[in-house]
DNA sequence: GTCTATAATTTGATAGAC
DNA sequence: GTCTATCAAATTATAGAC
């Protein structure tokens, strides 16, 4: 267990989410990460591209943690949304709007030119929709409408994330936060009414 | 007017969407647009960075277009959000899942890196902002629940260009189109009961 | 495992002939 | 306005001493 490939891992993530992929280059990446510049070719034989692979993974399951450690213990899952968007937007504006999502600055780069960055991007995505049918089902949607709940939260947070860093505004944020959580207070009155599914 | 400038705006554009703006070489740039190398500095003096600003603005104009093109002659506001997605989700597969959003990849790489190509970003974001909230307007809600559905709009879009990409799949799009005309014709159903705004 | 030096290539940008 | 040759700096990656 070396702290230096994990300091590697960490600064690549924070540089790569707030550049980019391209723009971060592996001497920078050192730099930050106070390592020695052999070590990351030690660690990663594979070069930038492994590394982004492995970043990619690592800050994807990182940032996947926040949707239990949020849903988990509300007592309602309208009001976790709520809680979820508000506190991406308060990390948004306490790092000035530098750190939004963690894999999707790179997702946009390589998903037409680099097929093992996008895999690893797609492999994130699923595992966070997965995650959040199931907080979903857990709160009384069936399969199908807790799927499309879930893609839909986490694509109104990924576009609001873009709107927010470049208008430097939480509003996207607030706006894109209650959009979810009326929409999922209608589902969650439809189906308690006897008509699941859509 | 010189077709060459042309030309070589609109190549950059097509790049920067796909690969961004770090990942694409002013070399790759005059090849894509077939136009002398010397061209490119002798229409934009600023080098790379003006060049960004310029396709920045000019790529956020020609997508806006879509906007009015869609709604305006459009019967129904809420039809027209579903055939909004339903085209940006065929263009999308029609192009390998390349062509997305023309300024989003910019956009999260520049953001915390150079102000006034963020700048350039944020001008084109609060130009589709206006002009969506416009269109609400015209469809019956008050000006306030207009610019929120708008934001929402762009920002459901936005995000779902970016799962889409990475997973390879339109069910992202379908999904917040799906969301937001949902959420449209909710709120056109509320103001006309005589409740506007929030 | 750490660190330095350096190779090989590519980058954005410039000069100057035409 | 067009085009080529080229510069200086930065890029990813490797070799090899320690």
């Amino acid at each position: 267990m070396s702290g230096t490939k994990e300091r590697i891992v960490s600064a690549s993530a924070d540089l790569f989410r707030r550049q980019g992929y391209s723009a971060t280059g592996v001497k920078q990446i050192v730099t930050a990460a106070q390592a020695p510049f052999g070590s990351l070719y030690h660690f990663f034989p594979g070069g930038k591209q492994q590394l982004g692979e492995d970043v990619i993974r690592w800050s994807g399951a990182m940032y996947g943690q926040l949707l239990p450690a949020v849903f988990d213990p509300a007592p309602e899952a309208v009001t976790a949304v709520g809680d979820f968007f508000a506190g991406a937007a308060e990390h948004l504006r306490e790092t000035d709007y530098a750190d939004a999502c963690p894999i999707a600055t790179v997702a946009l780069e390589v998903s037409s030119t680099s097929e093992p960055l996008r895999q690893a991007c797609a492999d994130v995505f699923d595992g966070w929709i997965s995650s959040g049918t199931e907080r979903f089902v857990a709160a009384g949607l069936s399969e199908n409408t807790a799927r499309e709940l879930a893609i839909s939260m986490i694509a109104a947070l990924e576009g609001a994330f873009v709107l927010a860093r470049a208008l430097r505004s939480t509003e996207p944020l607030d706006v894109a936060g209650r959009l979810v959580a009326e929409a999922l207070e209608a589902a969650l009155g439809e189906e308690a009414a006897g008509q699941p599914g859509s």
